[in-house]
RNA sequence: GGCCCUAUCGUCUAACGGUUAGGACAUCAGAUUUUCAAUCUGGUAAUCAGGGUUCGAUUCCCUGUAGGGUCACCA
């Protein structure tokens, strides 16, 4: 059992999430750091689920947590893993677990707590009080407006153990609290933030497990990381105020401790901690958004974070090499959707578009838009059409570089998979064209379209029967933002030529007459 | 209120105590365009305030100010 001395330098971090909501993403971040600084240094990261809190921990959301995880592509290598590697949905989900330490739910690990509980009880440095949660309340309100650190102060501290047992035999409502040493110097040395001291005055004697079977948070907290041993504990900066307890209770059950290293919050628009009310914070949203899980990876990790150099742009294998945690900042950094949605659309141009086709065929699925035939075919659900997988790659190319989501890619191609547009003739009419003018140059570009062949119907075909005449307009806006407008619909698009070969011949003439008509109507 | 933390363009940030305070996003202008996007070029824009220390502070120290975190039988 003598440690050997390679098990002391081994960096092991962990990440350790209660499943009581959506993951997010102030989560993904910690995760994250934990996770390069552990890879940086050929350390082990480890995935805890601290599900003490029975009330509010669900199944359902440590699921959905693994399987953001998968999909953001950050692994563990201790801590739970799914029984098989298939697809599986959540009514098949079955915890296996990796790792020595196992089990890494700490709902399982309860005989573990209840004998390091008995330990501190039986050493006389926790003991029961019996203390109504009004008394307590209202001893801290008092203090509080007294200007005193609003701690517990009770009369239980004192107990014998006699009484203690009585009251516990005549069933009366009881909490563990740990018997915290006044007037003790704690220090930490943070790796971000540095040296901090805290007096143990300002704890009190806090509440460290309902009974010995319902341990909490503090608590349980110093005993996982010793037992798992964790070399370095990276979490949120909220979590500052707690580690003095923490420190408290190691000194106490006489364990080691860890190293810490806090992180700056993610902040809202107002400056408070990122929350629900100035913006969204589950990470599967992004996901659903269509934001790309190396988008978000690059994304947060620039949020309180830079290596130094002027390169911004990072893998996750980029990030494990350049990762440090002296580069950390020490304040709170905005979480800034401009700056995401422009690093988003950079991977998606990144992409080919065989890539982004296969990412952007579920939107186009949920949408109601088209339907998946066979391998290579599809059906336009709104004409019954067939199209092949040629065509849809064609149609993506053409937004490949306007794409900041793929979410986006909805509105930007439906007008593709509609049999009628609707738009206001208002739209057709370009710069100062009269009516006739506009009439005129839509009968023009029918005349010059009808020429062509279906085979020639394409981008380079059309440009070069359609070039020459804009040409000698007195702009070539007369001739191709009426043909493009009646051809998409829309204000913005991608070029006419594009658009009508990807529409083909028959359509793309159709949807000329259409707007002659729009236009002539009275 | 107690304790703790923080402070460079609007935002994310760079700068051995010596730089015209740099970059990116956003924004503005120009180029390119039928529109939008993409791309290229250029511009606007910051050291919270006051004291020290120093030949010299964005940088070190103090005070103030402003923001934030935390004070659960949640984590």
């Amino acid at each position: 059992m003598t440690p050997k001395k390679e098990e002391n330098l081994m960096i092991r971090t962990r990440f350790a999430p209660s499943p009581t909501g959506p993951l997010h993403v102030g989560g993904v971040r910690t995760a994250l750091f934990n996770y390069l600084f552990s890879k940086k240094n050929k350390g082990d990261f480890i995935l805890r689920i601290e599900d003490t809190d029975t009330e509010r921990s669900k199944k359902e959301w440590e699921y959905e947590l693994i399987k953001d995880f998968e999909w953001l592509g950050i692994n563990w290598d201790e801590g739970p893993a799914l029984q098989d590697q298939q697809e599986i949905n959540f009514k098949d989900y079955e915890l296996g677990y990796v790792g020595q330490h196992a089990p890494y739910r700490q709902s399982e690990r309860k005989d573990l707590y209840r004998k390091y509980l008995q330990q501190l009880i039986d050493e006389d440095k926790a003991y029961y009080c019996f203390c109504t949660r009004e008394e307590v309340e209202a001893q801290k309100q008092n203090l509080m407006s007294l200007g005193e650190p609003p701690v517990y102060r009770g009369k239980c501290r004192d107990l014998t153990r006699k009484e203690a047992e009585e009251c516990l035999s005549q069933g009366k409502n009881s909490v563990i609290r740990f018997r915290c040493p006044m007037n003790q110097k704690i220090n930490i040395t943070d790796l971000v933030y540095g040296k901090i001291e805290f007096n143990s005055d300002i704890l009190g004697d806090f509440v460290i497990a309902k009974d010995l079977d319902s341990p909490l948070y503090n608590f349980v907290v110093v005993v996982d990381d010793h037992e798992m041993e964790i070399s370095h504990v990276i979490r949120g900066e909220e979590h500052l105020s707690n580690t003095p307890k923490q420190i408290m209770l190691i000194k106490a059950l006489d364990l080691k401790q860890p190293t810490y290293a806090h992180l700056p919050l993610i902040l809202g628009t107002d400056r408070k901690k990122l929350s629900k009310r100035t913006g969204e914070t589950s990470i599967a949203k992004y996901a659903e958004e269509g934001y790309l899980p190396e988008a978000m990876i690059n994304f947060i990790a620039f949020l309180g974070w830079n290596p130094g150099t002027e390169k911004e742009i990072y893998t996750l294998v980029d990030l494990i090499n350049d990762f440090s945690i002296e580069k950390i900042q020490k304040a709170g950094a905005i979480f800034n959707i401009e700056k995401l949605d422009w690093i988003n659309g950079y991977y998606i141009r990144k992409k080919s578009i065989k890539e982004l086709t296969d990412l952007l065929i579920p939107y186009l699925e949920r949408a109601g838009l088209i339907e998946k035939r066979s391998f290579t075919s599809y059906l336009i659900k709104a004409t019954g059409e067939e199209f092949g997988r040629d065509k849809l790659e064609m149609i993506i190319s053409l937004y490949h570089e306007r794409l900041k989501k793929l979410s986006e890619i909805i509105e930007l191609v439906d007008l593709f998979f509609v049999s009628d547009l609707s738009y206001e003739r208002e739209l057709l009419q370009w710069k100062q064209m009269t009516k006739e003018e506009l009439i005129d140059s839509l009968r023009t570009a029918i005349k010059i379209l009808n020429d062509i062949t279906d085979k020639d119907f394409v981008k380079e075909k059309l440009e070069a029967a359609l070039m020459p005449v804009a040409e000698k307009m007195p702009n070539r806006g007369n001739l191709l933002w009426p043909l493009r407008v009646a051809l998409t619909g829309k204000k913005n698009s991608a070029g006419p030529m594009e658009v009508a070969e990807a529409l083909g011949k028959e359509k793309t003439l159709k949807r000329l007459e259409k707007a002659i008509e729009l236009v002539s109507r009275d």
